[in-house]
DNA sequence: CGTAGTTTTTAGTCATGGCTAAATTGTATC
DNA sequence: GATACAATTTAGCCATGACTAAAAACTACG
């Protein structure tokens, strides 16, 4: 009544197995193996613990558990862990939106509802928001039936200076990050003109709204942009 | 960070724990003695998980208990008890008015929200409805504070016939009675007249918006009412 | 006031899912 | 290929909180 995940699964999922799935998927992403070290570094919880999780998963079918080698998700434990990002991404915006939760906290509070939400609240939402293709970060949204866009752009840091970007991604979700970004007027959209990029990977100098801002190298490389022309 | 309880719990409490709680307040003010049965049939455990976990309550000062004596609250148990019934209340209203779910379903969604509930979103909440004081089904959001109004009214099956009335609150949570009475018209501070009260307990004939319905004797004492010029 | 019947508690089991410590496997280097 | 180091897995422990079955305690009635 609450889930409605591809295929059946035969025990109902914990909040427990649902994080360990969107680890995976997240972890899965970024294109580095999924190592059991990764895996339990992610989670926060001790290796030991993390073998024996994925084991279980495996048995649901929901990984392919091969030992001393990468886990991967299943077709259906993507889904599983899509229609939890769905509802992560959703719940996001929502609170943003609709109840002007600032955008560097809406993730924690997103992490304790995503495993709550009803498919018809999931609905509701996403209508009440006009099926909205990406969340308060820039990060896609996946479809209901677990279809997922890739988000265009690239990072500020290995952009051509004297140009106008747009930022339409961040690829944190750290609090104080956030915040620092938004002090500066580094919302989603806004837009940004690149000054100067220091050689050897160093820091930026931007200029949005009018301001001049120095950004760390690290901070830059986390800000994903288009062309502003691209509008 | 999420919870806000009145004097410093030691433990975090689970949902389960919550919900213990919330029952165990729910039956206290019924009027009835809370005993180990009413509860354990409240919360559908057997009456041995109830006792083991009542004891538990006890040991970090949530209830008080005497062994074959009724259970009771403590300022402090009082006290989480009310927030979660705040939480629960607050999210009925808000699905409601901001998400359009309908009456007879906001019981359930906020049965599993309430718990993940952060003080910040539920300031929020309460912010966006204007600082509400009842729920779809005319129940008393507790304060912040952890004070709660009584709400007026008397039942309809103990009306005095041909007089009008306003529907203040409906004394049940079953989707099935709810989506019947939604049918009949029958929302909160929607108008009632009283035609005719059949002796013994018998159904009552009601108007409501031009049509006629019979409602059946304890159906009619779920609804509460005022004079409807009391407005 | 004793006995029957109900309610409550106790005792003991089980599954879950964390943990630590130890064993094992894999990898890389000489 | 042996040996050292890192990663992974196994084994075994613990707390939690459900359960059943049995014991104990209350209540009420003859």
């Amino acid at each position: 009544m609450t889930k409605n995940y591809a295929s059946e699964i035969s025990s109902p999922l914990s909040s427990n197995h649902e994080d360990y799935l969107k680890a995976i998927y997240i972890l899965e992403t970024r294109g580095e193996q999924v190592t059991n070290s990764a895996l339990s570094e992610y989670i926060g919880f001790t290796p030991a613990s993390a073998t024996n999780m994925v084991k279980k998963l495996a048995q649901m079918d929901l990984v392919i558990y091969r030992p001393h080698q990468a886990v991967a998700l299943t077709p259906t434990g993507r889904r599983v862990a899509l229609e939890i990002l769905r509802h992560h991404r959703l719940l996001e915006l929502f609170l943003h939106q609709t109840l002007d939760i600032p955008w560097d906290s809406v993730h924690e509070e997103a992490e304790r509802l995503e495993h709550v939400l009803s498919e018809a609240l999931e609905d509701a939402i996403a209508a009440s928001l006009g099926y909205p293709k990406v969340d308060p970060h820039g990060d896609p949204i996946p479809s209901k039936n677990g279809e997922i866009s890739h988000t265009p752009g690239h990072p500020l840091s290995q952009s051509e200076a004297g140009r106008a970007y747009r930022l339409v991604r961040v690829l944190s979700q750290e609090k104080e990050r956030l915040a620092y970004l938004g002090e500066l007027g580094l919302q989603l959209n806004v837009e940004v003109f690149l000054r100067e990029q220091a050689p050897f990977d160093g820091p930026v100098l931007v200029e949005v709204a009018g301001e001049e801002h120095a950004l760390a190298a690290d901070m830059a490389a986390l800000l994903q942009v288009v062309p502003a022309s691209a509008e």
